[in-house]
DNA sequence: GTCCAGGCTCTTT
DNA sequence: AAAGAGCATGGA
């Protein structure tokens, strides 16, 4: 078991916030995912995070878990600097103080958010669940119930077009399938992504098949630690249009607003606005 | 039955 | 550049 003294940290409103889709909660306030290889329990206690590896080869490596709930980054900071730049955030800080953007695995990101376009979250989880058990490995057994591995590009690129969509995919399982394929060919230069610029990164992104502007920001933002990024779905939409007035604004002046409005946080901002909006849920 | 979801691709202006 | 049709699926 590893701990970690937090501020600004508040796992129920990460993991409800719409940029994870793997972790369950199995008590009042504990929770159970699966980050890579590890199957990972984790609760709060206090100012205490902790965090306990439940299959014999997880990982407690305080590195790799510190990055990963971006632990070292001060979001005291990071708020009061939004905060200035756009006092009108300070609702939905408030909602979200708990909030924090997680560090999570690049292929994951890829596939999962392919999956998400013009798809409801709950669905989404579950499709990510049946590719799991179906093309993952299982980690760990707990009764009955197995937990899995996320496929790794070179299974999910020898799966079958018929059994995906027979998964649910809908017309997502040729995205995938071919993603998938031009993955492996990369081979090396995918994770190399990490290495390029915003803007470099995000033109490769929109080679994939399935991945837009959109879903390529929330890779961005999510996989590539890329605060730039600002992803616009039908949430966000909705509450640009409410707080800034730009439901018939041009997507080139919302971007320029975003810009000025937000600046190089902007994607922290947009999670703090995504969740309260769906949180809020008001037409 | 209709509407909608962390939209994208392809076609047409 | 921008706008529109079509798209699998399932819950509300």
């Amino acid at each position: 078991m590893i701990q970690f003294k937090v501020n600004h940290l508040n796992i129920k409103q990460i993991f409800e916030c719409g940029q994870a889709f793997r972790w369950e909660q199995i008590g009042p306030d504990t929770w159970i995912g699966v980050v890579e290889k590890t199957v990972i329990r984790c609760w709060q206690e206090a100012d205490t995070l902790c965090l306990e590896a439940l299959n014999e080869s997880g990982s407690e490596d305080m590195g790799f878990w510190a990055h990963y709930f971006d632990i070292d980054r001060n979001y005291d900071d990071l708020k009061q600097t939004l905060l200035l730049r756009s006092p009108d955030l300070a609702d939905a800080l408030e909602f979200g103080s708990g909030i924090r953007v997680l560090n999570q695995d690049l292929f994951e990101m890829l596939i999962t958010f392919i999956l998400s376009s013009n798809n409801h979250i709950p669905r989404i989880k579950q499709l990510i669940m049946r590719l799991c058990q179906r093309y993952g490995e299982p980690l760990h057994r707990v009764n009955e119930n197995c937990y899995y591995s996320f496929p790794t590009a070179k299974s999910l690129a020898a799966a079958d077009l018929e059994e995906l969509r027979s998964l649910g995919l809908g017309y997502r399982d040729a995205y995938v399938l071919e993603t998938s394929k031009a993955v492996c060919e990369m081979a090396l230069d995918f994770e190399g992504l990490k290495k390029l610029s915003y803007n470099e990164a995000k033109k490769v992104l929109l080679s994939f098949n399935g991945v837009g502007p959109k879903v390529a920001d929330c890779i961005l933002l999510f996989g590539l630690g890329k605060p730039e990024a600002f992803p616009i779905d039908t949430w966000v939409k909705k509450t640009l249009a409410r707080r800034y007035n730009l439901q018939n604004a041009a997507p080139k002046a919302i971007e320029l607003f975003i810009e000025q409005q937000f600046g190089d946080l902007k994607g922290f901002a947009q999670q703090f606005l995504f969740y309260f909006e769906r949180e809020n849920e008001r037409s």
